[in-house]
DNA sequence: AGACGCTTGTGAAATAGTTCACAATGCTAG
DNA sequence: CTAGCATTGTGAACTATTTCACAAGCGTCT
């Protein structure tokens, strides 16, 4: 693996693994870059540059075998295997994660499900009961987790990815909108909605395009 | 407004906004770049170029003054005003997301839900009744509304999407993992949990610390 | 076998974003 | 009023990312 990578990169292999996935769908066959790109939203440039930080891929004159360029960058994005994810704060949004079929159709399996509240532990989910959160270190051992997604609210969640991290938790998709800190060679995604329609807010307030005069001010 | 602000000096704008809320709750008066950084997780510098860019609010040898900077980190993402929203996809994201209160507290209105599933159509949400999905077009003209957070399956999305562009919404916050298509002046922002899962992935497998070995392959 | 058409892989150029470093400035104290 | 201190605002330097542009390579057709 190439000693930089960019964040970007990332987003983009896993954007095109989704179209690749779409397209073996259909039939398969060869893509180009071109038409890559313009299943992604972006140029065929970035998607040969893209690709070629890990390698050739492809056949001059002929383009990419949609089946094996989806295996390789699989391969590249580390999900050739699965992974064990612990979900803990079984509330609103951590029940809809729950029950979403794409996490475990990508190879992210929720093996356990934690929460403080008493009238939630010892619930039913699926095959598996919501646990007493004060078990968090027990039940991320036993079950050998290595992802924790936190849905609890922001004032709890540092406390949490504290011991989930002494743990041996070293990956965090994390809801809560706050900061968390942890130490290296620990990596903490972020979802972050509110973020979301701000920048929403912010390009409708000021991005108005040209025909519309915005010179003002 | 300055012609070029990139994507990240917004998501930071966003964030330093957060921080300066609690930091008002807590008391407020003044920071200084050195602190909001330290709270962000980024730099002074980029602190003080983010918001140099829309123009000079702090005072040299004394900081910025908390309510008066969240004030115009407010003004300037456009949050001086309600939004008025509309929910596409009464399902289990959708409802995790209706109940969301920071969305509302933000000045994010949800003033429509709207569905296909008939079981669906007649639920009171809150105040509100689900829709059917058949008349998206009289709901959006009714409420008003600007923005549309879309939670349909991926299959949906570009139909409902196109209908809700020609009634006149300029942005949308999309769920369905996939890529929408739009005409210009129309922003769409995707939040896509599996792309950070992925991206998680990708860490884990590749951007091991230096003490264990990373020079292999 | 050679020429052709197409598309990759990739240095080099261009553009974008971050960090540095410091002069300018406001406040306080004497 | 001046000195001293702290911290901003910002060009300039640096780093990262994207785009350009084209030689290299593969398969096909004659
Ligand atoms: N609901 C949404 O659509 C949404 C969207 C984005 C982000 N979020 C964030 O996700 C988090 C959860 O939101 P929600 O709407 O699901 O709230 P919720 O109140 O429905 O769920 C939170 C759950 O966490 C549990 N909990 C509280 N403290 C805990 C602890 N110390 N350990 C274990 N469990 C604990 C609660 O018992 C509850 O079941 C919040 O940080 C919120 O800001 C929610
Ligand atoms: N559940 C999650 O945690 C989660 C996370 C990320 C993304 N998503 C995405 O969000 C979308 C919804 O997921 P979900 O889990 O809530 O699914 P869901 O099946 O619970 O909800 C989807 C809802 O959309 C409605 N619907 C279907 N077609 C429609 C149409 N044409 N017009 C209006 N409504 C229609 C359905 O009746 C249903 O109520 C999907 O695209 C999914 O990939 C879900």
């Amino acid at each position: 693996m190439p000693a930089k990578v960019s964040d970007s990169t990332i987003r983009r292999l896993s954007h095109y693994l989704r179209i690749l996935e779409a397209m073996a769908r259909d039939g398969g066959g060869t893509v180009s870059s071109v038409q890559l790109a313009a299943a992604a939203g972006t140029t065929a440039a970035q998607v040969r540059k893209d690709l070629s930080l890990f390698g050739s891929f492809g056949k001059r004159g002929h383009g990419y075998q949609v089946a094996e360029l989806a295996d390789r960058v699989r391969e590249i994005l580390g999900l050739g295997r699965d992974w064990r994810v612990a979900l803990v704060g079984a509330g609103r949004i951590g029940s809809a994660l729950f029950e979403y079929a794409d996490f475990r159709r990508r190879g992210f399996h929720i093996v356990a499900v934690l929460d403080v509240d008493p009238a939630k532990i010892g619930e039913r989910w699926g095959t598996l009961a919501v646990e007493d959160v004060a078990s968090l270190e027990a039940a991320l051992e036993r079950e050998g987790v290595e992802v924790l997604i936190v849905t609890v609210p922001a004032t709890e969640a540092q406390a949490i990815v504290d011991r989930a991290v002494a743990s041996g938790v070293r990956g965090i998709l994390n809801f809560a909108p706050t900061q968390l800190r942890t130490e290296d060679g620990v990596f903490v995604h972020d979802v972050n909605m509110v973020m979301e329609l701000e920048a929403l807010s912010f390009d409708l307030t000021n991005r108005i395009p040209a025909d519309v005069g915005d010179t003002a001010d």
